[in-house]
DNA sequence: GCTCCGTATGTAAGCGCTTACATTTTGGTT
DNA sequence: AACCAAAATGTAAGCGCTTACATACGGAGC
């Protein structure tokens, strides 16, 4: 115990360079109103008078009053702040619909606690249950697939969450998101119609990733509703990482009957796949027609630039902020929200070759 | 005034869906310690027999007990929380340095809030203010150039803080980053020697952007420094997307001595301007030099690949969260920190060509 | 001028922790 | 067995807000 710690608090004040922060208290005394009104004023919860508002708002301005975040979040119970856990903030996959996300969330007076879990359960489990203890009002996570204790957890501290870049019919959970599975499909449509019968497929690593595996039915159901005859599928799967995409593409090119279509679960798997298919002179689409999912800025990039699945990022951020804030607000679940995707037809998806 | 607020509150628990959660005293109950031992165990902070401490976890786990994030940070009167204002989360130019940050935060148990402010300083002060609020014990800014007031502000109320991304020497400030001007002065140099003398630049919105500006003049001052004759130096100010710099390139072009060589103030107006001249016809690096500067992903993707000035991003972003977490510690300023940059020659800067 | 009532303001009881200080326990010495 | 310092634990006072309830106030209606 140092001499310091044995001090009067007044003493101490004097020898400590700043002086204590106002108060609340502060504030009242001052304005020469009660903590009551002064607190009325700052969460403008109504009935106060112009004329004392007008007072408070005074004194708040001279002594430089900002309110205690603890004492807040402790005596209200709750913190105005909403957490999101994604897999990674360097995928561009995730970074606009963050951004719309958190200017949403900022115009309500919210505020963003992010966290990543670079794909790893065990980690979102626990950034889950940091967030909470950080005080997070409401949380937004990505896609479904975690355990049921999970949910469990959330629901017994009454923690509302939306499940973002996914969507699934009559679930229990309120999803913001498009559907993998039907925009997969879709575009492997397009890719079959083009006369392609040999279809490669790179995607995400699939475990602990239901989007990724979400796209991988799409395309087989495209295939098998097809009818015509197809080669067998070959699926591979990357990292999210150009390296990994051109790799990927190396192993389906290896196969003696290689694919003339390269159907990629993601835009970054699928740019760093023409990248390497022009490496070994192969034309796009000439050659190897490929398409990606996503369409972040790198698909427009690239030549030939990429025909790839449309995702309204910027809306999707934005939806899930606003469904976040109204279960908030009204204590009540939310409806899931579907959006649209759409196919981007640029140049790098073309009709087979004639031999 | 409804019926249900007038009820005991033990009636109100019945009704409600949800119990209460568990307390601190809760567990110390069921522990059979006191408040105090139960905290000690939580914050270990030493003092505590091993044998105690395992009734105690015993509790915690029976109970589901999760701390109380107001009640802890109004107690203890702080929050484990650092705040971080980023021009933006879409360009890739923060998000590698970020994750790294976060990263290094959570492994020390510490909480990232995020906020965007789109290289609007009114934006920025605004977020500052709200992080502060929302409690942040500490802040990461990007660069310099704010207002004496934002930081007398932080200064009022102790909050420490870094300037990432930038550098300077013999500041009042805590640095953590790299020489912007004399990263673009080795650059330039590099394309100087290369026998060019009609420099082209187009480098990001300079207002507000102290990175930019500095880039400028390491840029000029290479050229000064040189001394060899060289046709005047355009410079085009251009926002930071693919398209932009496309644009800028096109500007730049329309001169009537267009320029052999163009440097980028970073490497997605890099890449823009890449896609752009081949485009245009011109090969690069026969016809026209490109550079760039951060070395982020896409500087691999284009073709030809960009030479680049290499930023060490990781090593920054985690650089940035152990000063912060020192002084948070130790309640001292902590030393700069001058992170090296390095150029990555690829393909994109060639020799001038001969007439 | 008095009553009544709706609205503005005040009072004060927590909210669930941390921590300085007080007290008890432990175990090594004599 | 008595003593004592060191270690472990307990006690209780806040931390700075919000909000239910109590009270004061002021104007309308008589």
């Amino acid at each position: 115990m140092s001499l310091f710690n044995k001090m009067p608090k007044a003493q101490k004040d004097r020898l400590v360079s700043h002086t204590p922060l106002p108060t609340l208290q502060d504030v009242a005394d001052l304005a020469a109103v009660s903590t009551a009104t002064v607190s009325r004023c700052l969460n403008n919860s109504g009935h106060v008078t112009e004329k004392t508002r007008l007072k408070v708002q005074q004194a708040i301005q001279t002594l430089g009053y900002s309110p205690n975040f603890g004492a807040q979040a402790l005596a209200a119970k709750r913190t105005n702040t909403i957490g999101a856990i994604i897999p990674t903030m360097e995928n561009a996959i995730f970074a606009r619909g963050m951004q719309a996300f958190q200017e949403t969330l900022a115009e309500n007076g919210i505020t963003l606690i992010i966290a990543s879990c670079s794909y790893r359960p065990e980690l979102e489990e626990e950034q889950i249950r940091s967030l909470v203890a950080r005080g997070a009002d409401a949380l937004l996570l990505i896609g479904q697939s975690r355990p049921d204790a999970t949910y469990q957890f959330l629901a017994r501290r009454n923690i509302p969450y939306v499940l973002a870049w996914a969507y699934k019919k009559d679930s229990e959970h309120c999803y913001i998101g498009f559907d993998n599975q039907a925009a997969a499909q879709t575009i492997t449509r397009q890719v079959l119609e083009l006369g392609h019968r040999n279809l490669g497929v790179i995607v995400g690593l699939t475990q602990n990733n239901d989007r990724a595996r979400d796209r991988i039915t799409g395309i087989e159901r495209a295939i098998a509703d097809h009818g015509a005859q197809t080669a067998p599928l070959q699926v591979i799967e990357a990292e999210y990482t150009f390296q990994e995409g051109a790799k990927a593409l190396d192993q389906l090119l290896a196969n003696p009957t290689p694919p003339t279509a390269v159907i990629c679960g993601n835009d970054v798997l699928a740019v760093g796949a023409v990248k390497r298919a022009k490496q070994l002179g192969l034309a796009v689409p000439e050659d190897l027609s490929i398409t990606g999912f996503a369409d972040i800025e790198v698909s427009e990039l690239i030549d030939p630039e990429l025909t790839t699945v449309h995702v309204p990022h910027r809306e999707m951020g934005i939806a899930a902020a606003k469904s976040l804030i109204a279960m908030l607000k009204t204590q009540t679940p939310v409806e899931s929200h579907l959006l649209e995707t759409r196919i981007v037809n640029r140049q790098s998806l073309g009709p087979v070759k004639p031999h």
